[in-house]
Formats: structure tokens, sequence, C-alpha cells
RNA sequence: GGAGAAAUACCCAAGUGGUGAAGGGGCUCCCCUGCUAAGGGAGUAGGUCGGGUAACCGGCGCGAGGGUUCAAAUCCCUCUUUCUCCGCCA
């Protein structure tokens, strides 16, 4: 959420922010303003009105006491009583408005980020070269497939298209993969948390996925009762729900946290042919990592948790490329996004494993999670996120990049121990 | 899932309709004594919204939202969470 004084003192750097990321907000935030003005004159009224009755109040005890009738002065108060109420009403649907316009207005991007869309997305540098082969090389489907480390028409026959299950040691890959990351994070110093996978509204709401995304993400609802939730479309819908209405102290920041879950998501006719296999399903598996900071301090965790990404990827010695996103490809509530790719041979393209963001003080402000600052005063943190790193693009281009000609997949060192020492994956 | 109890500030906690929401602990400052300890005094309801250049003024606050009333922490309703007991259960 922005912040109702900036869009009031600068409306014009708010329209300009949101036509970088390619987002017209011009009528939104004049029909903001208009509201802002009728809610700060309605509020004036309401608020002189209870000042009357609340003066009142205070004298009907005193005649009683003294004596004196009151019944006059309770008659009006009554009267005063209703008008109240009704004004009340009035201002409550105003504020309400101007709420639901606020939390439709995507965050700024950072001055340095390119307008438009992914079409001016950069890349600003890449790791190793495109991996060659000498023999015919074999997409993700085929080498899974072969090598039995995941059952495709299974899972879509347990639950349907976009679903698969990993099996024997596509299983105990997966897993290393997880096993290798998260231990990476602990040694850095970031503390693993387990969350709930079904989340109130409230927590979507904060992270900005609601109430314009409501429709990605699956909902759970059981007959015999009216309470519903979600299933978190990534464990960051959680992480910036921790502190949630919190006031922190300066000195706990930056607060760094990782999470592992599956990531669940309707994807609803968003499936390309060419997106076959574990490029896009409803569900995958992911490591995230969440820092709250000062606002001082957003900048240099930005740089940390993309460097912690790109180690990783580096360390499994995968081919990737990081991008700058542009403006309007980063995600509603971020101001600046930057994108891990690797390098998925079989499709000729550069495939995201790791999107690092910093939503500065949007969410936080959506969540009111605030810390106390030397001079104690209080200011909104900052949250940021990264995924560290999303297995389901992983394991594509590991098999597709680490294939040899014999229809096997060598295992990345880095892997082994996690692989009780196995080096390659081989058919039977 | 069923029954009961509870929710007040950093912590404990009083408060069953009426002017500023007791008291204690802790914390901050001061005094006394003097290196610790003990004693005395003062301060300590956050936050937010509105008005004002400002000092300041005003509105809202007792888990959340409604209702009753001239007036609600207090009475009524709904919801949330926590605790106790019962049932079920990895």
């Amino acid at each position: 959420m922005l912040d109702i004084k900036l869009i009031r003192t600068n409306p014009d750097l708010i329209k300009a922010g949101a036509k970088k990321r390619e987002f017209n907000a011009d009528a939104i935030i004049e029909e903001i303003l208009k509201i802002d003005a009728e809610r700060r004159e309605v509020t004036g009224k309401v608020e002189g009105m209870k000042a009357e009755q609340n003066a009142a109040t205070k004298q009907i005890p005193q005649i009683k006491k003294a004596g004196g009738d009151t019944s006059e002065l309770m008659a009006q108060m009554k009267e005063l009583s209703a008008k109240i109420k009704d004004c009340d009403a009035e201002l409550t649907e105003i504020e309400e408005k101007q709420k639901t316009l606020l939390l439709g207005l995507p965050n700024m991007p950072d001055e340095d980020m390119c307008a438009g869309g992914k079409e001016n997305n950069k890349p600003l540098h890449y790791f190793k070269e495109q991996p060659k082969f000498n023999f015919e090389p074999k997409n993700h489907v085929e080498l899974c497939e072969s090598l039995h480390l995941i059952d495709y028409q299974r899972g879509a026959k347990l639950a349907g298209a976009g679903s698969w299950i990993y099996t024997g040691m596509g299983a105990r890959l997966e897993w290393a993969l997880l096993n290798f990351f998260i231990n990476e994070h602990i040694k850095d110093g970031y503390e693993l948390m387990l969350l709930p996978h079904m989340l109130n509204y409230e927590c979507g709401y904060v992270a900005g996925q609601f109430p314009k995304f409501s429709e990605e993400v699956y909902w759970i609802q059981n007959p015999t009762s009216t309470d519903k939730k979600f299933l978190l479309p990534t464990a960051e819908t959680g992480l910036v729900n921790l502190h949630r209405d919190e006031i922190l102290t300066e000195d706990e920041l930056p607060r760094k946290y990782i999470a592992y879950t599956p990531c669940y998501r309707r994807e609803a006719g968003s499936y390309r042919s060419e997106e076959r296999g574990m490029i896009r399903g409803h569900q995958f598996n992911k490591v995230e990592m969440v820092q709250y900071t000062t606002p001082e301090g957003s900048d240099a965790a930005f740089e940390e948790l993309v460097g912690k990404a790109e180690r990783l990827v580096q360390e499994l010695g995968l081919h990737y490329r990081l991008s700058k996103l542009a403006a309007g490809d980063c995600s509603f509530s971020m101001a600046r996004t930057y994108d891990i790719e690797v390098w998925i041979p079989s499709m000729g393209i550069y495939k995201e494993v790791s999107s690092a963001s910093n939503a500065r003080d949007y969410q936080a402000r959506r969540g009111n999670v605030k810390f106390r600052d030397k001079d104690k005063k209080l200011q909104f943190v900052h949250t940021l996120n990264a995924s560290g790193l999303a297995t389901s693009r992983v394991m594509p281009a590991i098999v597709e990049q680490y294939q040899n000609a014999d229809g096997s997949v060598t295992v990345p060192e880095v892997l082994r121990p996690y692989m009780g020492g196995v080096d390659v994956i081989r058919n039977g």
C-alpha cells in the first residue's frame, strides 16, 4: 500500500511510477484525491459532534448530582447521537472506498528501474557457457521418464494435468536439492521456519495477492464451516506476515528467515505446450528467503539475497543469467525484482529459478509492521524476498545440462553428499 | 466436534453504566546514601486519524465487529484467540 500522504502531496510522482509499469493510475489517483478530501471533511464534522457529545456526557451526572433536570439535554443528545450515527456510517463507507482504491495501486518502481514490460528486461550477466553436446541431447521429460525420476502419468491420474510425482532417484535428487539449499542458508545465519500451508485471508492481503489476484490461489472451505483458507502460492506469503501488527526494535533488524514449502498455484489458462514436464505445475517445491530490514539496510539486503541465490546456482554448476526486470514485469508489491534464469537446452530459453525482490515499505504498510528507530520514532520496515531456490526448474536444468551420451545424468558434486554418494543416475 | 472460563499497557492486575481506566512490577529521570544493595520522589496507555507553520487542540482506543443507552471496559449479540475438561487422532 502506498502512503496516502505521499499521494496527496505528490500525485504526479505516483502517476509516473505507475506508468513505468504500464499501469494507468491517473483516474484512480484522481478518485483517491477526491475521496480523501471528502473523507477529511466528514471526519472533521463527525469529530466536532463527538466532542460536543463527550462534553454533555460529562455534564449530565454533575447536573443530576446537583439535583438539576437533565431531560432536555438528554433529548438533545439523543438527536445528536442519531446524527453522529448517520455521519459515522457515511465516513466508514468513504474510508472503505478509499482503502479499496489504495489497495488497487501497485508499488512504485525504484528510480533506476526500466519502464515497460517483459520485453525490456535486461540481462545483467551470465554464468558459464551454454553446454554443448556431441550427441543428440534429450529433453528433461524424456530423461526423467527414462531414468524413472518423475512419473507424469500417474501424477495426472492422481491429481490431473500439471501434477507429477517424484519417484525413486528423482525424489532423492529433489530432496537433496532442498537439503542443500536449506543447509547453505542456515550457514548464512537464516532462521528456518516450517509454516502452515493453509493461510487466512489477511496473509494474502498483506503480501499483495489480495484483493486483486485472489483467483490465482486455491481456496479451501469445509462444508460445515464459514472459515475459508487458501493454500500458499509461495512461502513469502507466510513469512511476510510473521510480524504483522508488530513493532520491532532496530537492533533486532535485519531479521532473516527461510522456509521450505510446496507452492500451490492454479496457473489457470497459462499452460503452453512447450511447458511440458516440470516447468509449470500446480505444486512445486521452493525454499524462500525473506528479510525484514530498516529502510537504510534494504539495498544491501537485496544484494545479499541476489548473491545468495546466484551462489546456489553456481555451486550446482548450471549455466544461467541474472536479469533485471522492467518495472512492468515486477510483481504488484515490488519496487524492484531481479530474476535468476537457468538455461533449459531443450527449450532454448532461460527459465526463472529465483526471483529476488525488494518491496520497500509496501508490504509493511499493508501488514502494519514497524520498528522503533534510534530516535524512538516509528518507521515501517522494508521487506524483501528471494527464492533460494525453486526446484521445479532446477531439476530440468540439471538433468538436461548434466546429461551424458548414454542417457545417464551426472549428479552435481555438491549434491552427492545428500544422495548417499550417488554420482551418476543411470537407467535401471 | 462438545462443555466451561478468559482476553485491560512492556509484564502482573483492579475495575458489573457516569467527570481524567486503580494498584504493583519493570523501565526512565531526580534525591539520599554512597562503589553492590536498600530507601524517598517524579514520570511512564501505546498507536492512529483530523485540524494547526508550531506550541497545541480534538476524535477513536480495555481481543475484533455490531447493538442497547444521553452515556459502555462494564449490559446484549456475532466472531477470533488462549486456557481447562470431554471426544477423536499422527
